[in-house]
RNA sequence: GGGCGCUUAGCUCAGCUGGUUCAGAGCAUCUGCCUUACAAGCAGAGGGUCGGGGGUUCGAAUCCCUCAGCGCCCACCA
């Protein structure tokens, strides 16, 4: 025993099992005859560094996994990192600025040079983190969004689903990203409450009327001229340039003297008409908006429907066009307060106002989003919604938790089509090509044909035009790549080349997947569409559960961030407290879909039960072996642990069918904790230097091996290395691939038998701590009544007894204590003191007659006992019975006492 | 503005197809113990009128209504 140290030492543990399951291709899948289970990772974008969600999501991708792989299934957990090509581009960007290059002072072929330097340098280092977790991925099968075959498989896509009808190029008002010059889809936004300013502006009359309509509740504005004006609020006055019309509601009262009128653009002095439409809100303002079709959503909708000009003022990067006119150049944010001044200078400033409004930002940039109006290409979602709703309405696609239901439906029920496109240079480019004028490709009579390669564009670009002289120079692809998530939703496909080569071995074995593990926040970027893609392309669905994961939050509740520094970071945690540890840690606060509050405490917990179980494991190996006959105690302790682990077997697989995971590692937990540690091996556990008879050593060696295979999935490092300890092991072998214990027999007689000799050791315990009595001190006990045996033999032992007597006379001497209506005395030498026995034995009885007038109150209602069920009433009335054999005793023993 | 969910011990949560698993678990706290597996441990103990109010019922943490607080998602009125 004395090998062992006295505490778990992770690291090097770790190490070594992990080289040799990766040694041993112990994660390593192909297809054979058994049943699949398939697991594919969310990919980490592939630049990012693993944080405490990583750690907490591919947890319980790897408890699902190796739990599987140990049910004799065929399990694979596909491993793989994501382009995440805005991200990845804005990082790029990022530090060719900190070297002095600027974006667009290089070549398309350039820049990407750049991006894929970035990316073999940097790209899957999470990948490798992982690892360290215990992640049995299998790593021979690494993919990459973007790698040949993924890249194939988008391009096939895109082209289907253009021939289908389902891609189609428009011209939409889109969420641009002036930082990143690039659209995004309204996904990519959020909104936050911003402190802003309303400014009222005057809109002159173009001019003046012969007669101002006065009625009743209008609100005219006249100048110390007499010149009458329009009052228009907005927050954004550096869009004036842009207006194309004033708008009122026809059924405001303070406009009406409007309609009909024309009104001068303040600064700008163009004449735009008054219109009328009911989207106007009266209550807003003065009810007078200003329209902008091209910075507005719902001002472009009004330009559609009132035939509007529009007047785009911004350039790309958000700074005002030539078409404005004026401010040329000039910052949106900086136009605003040019404009502001000016308009105050000119008195066509009526007021400023503080005015919170949201605002929305990009979620890469965190800079406001630019409503813009522009060409991009979009997919068609209303025939993907109707194929994707009902798998998850029936739950044959399961949600977990299943309140997400609700979230999933409701989004597809509104859907909006999906913008793909972005103006980036990292991702999987648009395969559609425009040939003939090049002025037209950023307009919509762009000619254009969408193909697989360039070859295959120009032959059906001749063909198109008629125009058999086209050079592969004369086509011109389009510059812009896909939305990631473009790539990401065909995922559960490509991994195993189904778009490529539909039908093949791999994806008819390996697909449908088991069970996706991802956060609630891309159930649309990403669940959602991955359903959409598999009926699409595989014809089933991607995966038959979705588990959604909760936040992993500080122990204030506060979302960890870099910015606060409140996120530890994941591999100094393993470093400090083992990967097992801080497995469990995490594991032991995440019910499915709860948000966890991280704390130390957590992984604290999971470092020392490592520890406990690593003593148990020295403990058992201390011992010398006889070939003794087994006593009755160890046999008997034996018969009722062999119960109580089925029982805990049980428990642990209809947790895992309800993947309450969490409550699923407290069973194994408690178990090895309190059931076999506490007890079961308390009660075999020889006398100090004295031998452990054969029998019940292969027994105790036997329900080790089962705990370890049920805690192998929650904490596989130690669980290895304690398994190759406890008995001779082939190279090679694992406990990996050791089947997860099945539940036998349940014995409940005997559990009822352990739980009175439980409740008889915890009783005589009760006494010890209260009389201050040693616990190394023998003690006598009377029963007043009878007692099972194993009850008498591990009370005697547990309970460090002299003897038990059966059937013995009350000793009123005795301290005394109650299991259910049986009664327990020990006789001490101490005097007893009669005071504070008193007192607890009072205090019993008034608990005891309070129950009990309860319990009567309640067998008087005539109507309880006439409309409750039999057995109800039934068991009132034995709780009535064992209630006053109880006060009974306790009033004996006060009696005995005085 | 629309929708979903939550509120049970100091903390994190379970229980919620109504009645002995009905008030639970883990952690934390307190009190004893360095008892030759483990002080990263062992033994014992305390702690909640189940957010407030009302209703249904013989009976409510559990079902219904209502109020309050919190969280999330969607929309984005200039």
């Amino acid at each position: 025993m004395n090998e062992l140290p006295q505490k778990y030492n992770p690291s090097e543990v770790e190490d070594k099992w992990y080289a040799y399951w990766l040694e041993h291709k112990l994660f390593h899948s192909e297809p054979d005859s058994r049943e699949p289970y398939t697991i594919i990772i969310p990919p980490p974008n592939v630049t990012g560094v693993l944080h405490m969600g990583h750690m907490l999501n591919n947890t319980i991708q790897d408890i699902l996994i190796r739990r599987a792989r140990m049910q004799g299934k065929n399990a694979l957990w596909v491993p793989g990192t994501d382009h995440a090509s805005i991200s990845t581009e804005t990082k790029v960007i990022a530090k060719l600025a900190s070297e002095g290059i600027k974006k667009t002072d290089l070549t398309r072929e350039e820049f990407l040079k750049h991006a894929w330097d970035w990316t073999d340098k940097y790209g899957g280092i999470i990948l490798k983190q992982l690892r360290k977790l215990g992640a049995s991925c299998d790593w021979d099968r690494t993919a990459f969004t973007m790698d040949p075959l993924r890249s194939e498989s988008v391009t096939k896509v895109f082209n289907d689903l253009y021939r289908k009808g389902l891609i189609y190029r428009g011209k939409r008002m889109v969420n641009w990203d002036p930082q990143n010059r690039t659209a995004i889809s309204d996904d990519e936004v959020y909104f936050v409450e911003e402190q802003s300013k309303l400014y009222y502006l005057r809109y002159y009359l173009a001019e003046e009327p012969a007669e101002i309509k006065e009625s009743e509740g209008c609100v005219i504005h006249t100048d110390a001229q007499g010149r009458h004006y329009a009052v228009v609020a907005t927050t954004r006055p550096e869009t004036i340039m842009g207006d194309t019309a004033m708008c009122i509601n026809p059924k405001d009262p303070k406009n009406q003297w409007l309609k009909g009128c024309k009104v001068i653009v303040p600064l700008v002095g163009r004449t735009i008409p008054v219109i009328e439409d009911r989207y106007v809100d009266i209550e807003f303002g003065t009810g007078c908006l200003k329209v902008t079709p091209a910075h507005d959503k719902n001002d472009f909708m009004l330009g559609k429907t009132h035939n509007l000009e529009t007047i785009d003022i911004f350039n790309e990067d958000a700074t005002v066009a030539p078409v404005a006119g004026m401010y040329v150049g000039m910052d949106r944010f900086e136009c605003r307060k040019a404009i502001a001044k000016d308009l105050e200078e000119a008195g066509l400033l009526e007021k400023v106002e503080d005015y919170v409004n949201n605002i929305g930002l990009s979620e890469r940039t965190g800079i406001p989003v630019e409503p813009r109006l522009s060409l991009q290409w979009f997919v068609r979602m209303g025939h993907f919604a109707d194929i994707a709703m009902g798998p998850v309405m029936d739950d044959f696609i399961r949600f977990v938790p299943e309140k997400y239901k609700t979230t999933y439906r409701i989004w597809l029920e509104k859907i909006q089509d999906w913008c793909i496109s972005r103006q980036l240079w990292w991702g999987h480019r648009i395969p559609a090509y425009f040939y003939g004028d090049p002025n037209l490709d950023t307009t919509e009579d762009a000619k254009y044909v969408v193909a697989l390669t360039p070859e295959d564009a120009l032959e059906q670009a001749r063909k198109e035009s008629g125009d058999s002289t086209l050079s592969p120079a004369d086509l011109r692809q389009d510059p812009d790549a896909l939305d990631t998530w473009f790539s990401s939703w065909l995922w559960p496909i490509t991994l195993f080349d189904g778009i490529n080569r539909p039908g093949n071995e791999e994806i008819s074995y390996y697909y449908p997947t088991a069970t996706l593990v991802t956060g609630p926040d891309i159930i649309f970027f990403w669940v959602a569409r991955m359903i959409m893609a598999g009926y699409e392309y595989a014809g089933d669905k991607p995966f038959g559960n979705v588990y959604f994961t909760g936040i992993v939050r500080d122990s204030l509740g506060r979302k960890m961030s870099k910015k606060l520094g409140n996120s530890p970071d994941p591999l100094d945690l393993i470093r400090d407290y083992g990967a097992d540890g801080v497995r469990m840690g995490l594991m032991l606060a995440a019910p499915a879909g709860n948000d966890i509050m991280y704390d130390d405490k957590l992984v604290e917990q999971g470092r020392n039960f490592c520890n406990k179980i690593w003593n148990a494991f020295r403990l058992v190996k201390g011992w010398e072996v006889a070939e003794t006959e087994q006593p009755e105690l160890n046999a008997l302790a034996a018969k009722w642990f062999e119960s109580r682990l089925n029982e805990g077997i049980c428990e642990i697989d209809d947790l895992f069918s309800k993947f309450r995971i969490s409550e699923a590692l407290m069973t194994v937990y408690r178990l090895f904790r309190d059931d076999f540690s506490a007890w079961y091996l308390e009660t075999i556990k020889p006398a100090y230097g004295s031998p452990i008879d054969a029998t019940t050593y292969s027994e105790v060696e036997n329900f080790f091996d089962r705990l370890l295979r049920l805690l192998h999935p929650f904490m596989p490092f130690i669980t290895e290395e304690l398994w190759q300890a406890l008995a001779e092991r082939k190279e090679g072998e694992s406990i990996m691939y050791a089947p997860m214990p099945e539940a036998g027999v349940i014995d409940s007689e005997i559990l009822a038998q352990m739980t009175l000799a439980q409740d008889i050791v915890n009783g005589v315990r009760g006494v010890r701590a209260r009389k201050n009595i040693s616990p190394k001190e023998t003690l006598p006990l009377l029963v007043l009544g009878k007692i099972n045996n194993i009850s008498a033999l591990i009370a005697t032992k547990l309970a460090n007894l002299a003897e038990i007597s059966i059937d013995a006379a009350k000793d009123p001497t005795a301290a005394s204590f109650m299991v259910g209506t049986l009664e327990f005395n020990v006789p001490q030498h101490t005097a007893i003191d009669v005071e504070a026995e008193t007192a607890r034995i009072n205090k019993d009885i008034e608990y005891y007659e309070g129950f009990k007038a309860s319990v009567e109150k309640k067998l008087g209602n005539e109507r309880f006992v006439s409309k409750a069920p039999a057995a109800v009433v039934e068991a009132e009335r034995k709780k009535l019975a064992d209630a006053e054999t109880k006060l009974e005793a306790l009033r004996a023993s006060l009696a005995t006492l005085n």
